[in-house]
DNA sequence: CGCGGATTGAATCGTTCGTTTGACATCCGC
DNA sequence: GCGGATGTCAAACGAACGATTCAATCCGCG
């Protein structure tokens, strides 16, 4: 036949982008192998060579994002503890800083553009129980746990089962937040950086979860913005 | 052939129904025709028949939960401002209210598990520009829009583009409220009512909006911004 | 050079998808 | 009773799905 051949497993780089993209932008149910191959100019049987199934490509997507997210996010809160010393706890709104920056850190690191890297965070948050590997899941899972507690020594009024409950309405409002970002640029004249957007929930997330306590039982940090970059 | 043979189209009701448990459970892109008429006891081609097609069905669920719960929160929200009267502006719990109470009538109502009936009403809000026909887009928006400009009103120390940025918090926290509460009574020991979380999230939501406004303050002009979150 | 593992390609597997067909059953007004 | 709506049924349609096969090709190494 005459045809040249792509250098060695290329190829398989290729289809993890293009699986990234399509994933990002359409889900992670619809997208057939098919238009992956497709989209990476590879052959269908590609991603079952490199990947052993579809599945298997996913999971491989999924886990290019999630722990480089997880890890930071332990490092940060990490730091934070320390920061404060043994009996101090942070203040609300760097906790939440620890939770939201490496989003942000992802984001930049993808090759992806903003919108769509903002879209495959928010998918994979969103499928908990749902595709998942276990390993995913349990870290997932850990961090929750390790956030939720770390606020629950900041915010001491509130009742355990009570930040519990606060804590699902934070993570679905990020989740929102990372899938419709897009929103906000076209109901808004002005296009909010991404900075923006997060330290606006931030502010947001800290008011809810501290909703009823009194002031001076919790720490908080000042009026200045979270994300001042620059 | 001898067969008996069902009352006239109580088939339809019993495709809706089936519809409605399968599509709340699985969502709506991995349910096929072929569950749904198996659940049901039909034919496969019974859901041409009925509906055209398959995504004919979808729209036929859709339109049994969507509008009602929408026509419901407007009602209320009417009666708040009436009640109020010209000038007053209603308390932003009280507007909350009227936006998720709706939703409790109408799981109530449904003859779903109420777990199954929070997941298809959390499912079909999560799902903005995909699937929905466009009057039920055009009703989600403007109920959105009516609501924001309400929060507006009795929140005029939030700036416009401010308060949409936090609906899209709200709506985002509520969506993950309504698909994942059945995680709140696994976390935490006791099964919290669904009243009561709805209550939790209305308080949430109420702190988070009016994060950093002062007990009084001037009233600013709304601007003609669309309102569509998710 | 030639061997051998690694990778790719075209073709095809069996399955499932949404939809359609046409025969058959039931009901109702005439 | 008869005939046309109204539903239901088994069967089949073409298309797309994930996965597999197997020969062809590339590349490092002897």
């Amino acid at each position: 036949m005459r045809e040249i051949q792509m250098p060695p497993s290329e190829a398989k780089q290729r289809l993890l982008d293009a699986a990234e993209s399509l994933l990002a932008e359409r889900g992670f149910e619809v997208v057939s192998v098919r238009d992956i191959t497709q989209l990476a100019k590879a052959n269908v049987a590609a991603i079952n060579y490199h990947f052993g199934t579809r599945e298997g490509l996913i999971a491989w997507v999924v886990a290019r994002y999630l722990p480089p997210v997880s890890d930071e996010r332990l490092a940060r809160l990490e730091i934070l503890e320390r920061k404060g010393g043994a009996g101090k706890a942070a203040p609300v709104e760097e906790i939440l800083d620890a939770l939201v920056r490496p989003l942000v850190a992802s984001v930049r690191k993808s090759g992806l553009p903003e919108r769509l890297a903002c879209l495959l965070l928010g998918r994979i948050f969103a499928m908990p129980g749902a595709g998942l590997s276990p390993a995913m899941e349990e870290q997932r899972r850990a961090v929750n746990e390790r956030f939720t507690r770390a606020l629950g020594k900041s915010l001491p009024a509130v009742a355990p089962e009570e930040l519990v409950g606060r804590m699902l309405l934070v993570v679905g409002a990020l989740i929102h937040l990372l899938m419709h970002q897009e929103l906000l640029q076209q109901l808004t004249d002005a296009a909010p950086t991404l900075e923006a957007t997060l330290s606006r929930f931030i502010r947001f997330a800290a008011a809810g979860l501290r909703d009823g306590v009194a002031p001076e039982t919790t720490v908080k940090k000042g009026p200045q913005a979270v994300f001042d970059f620059g």
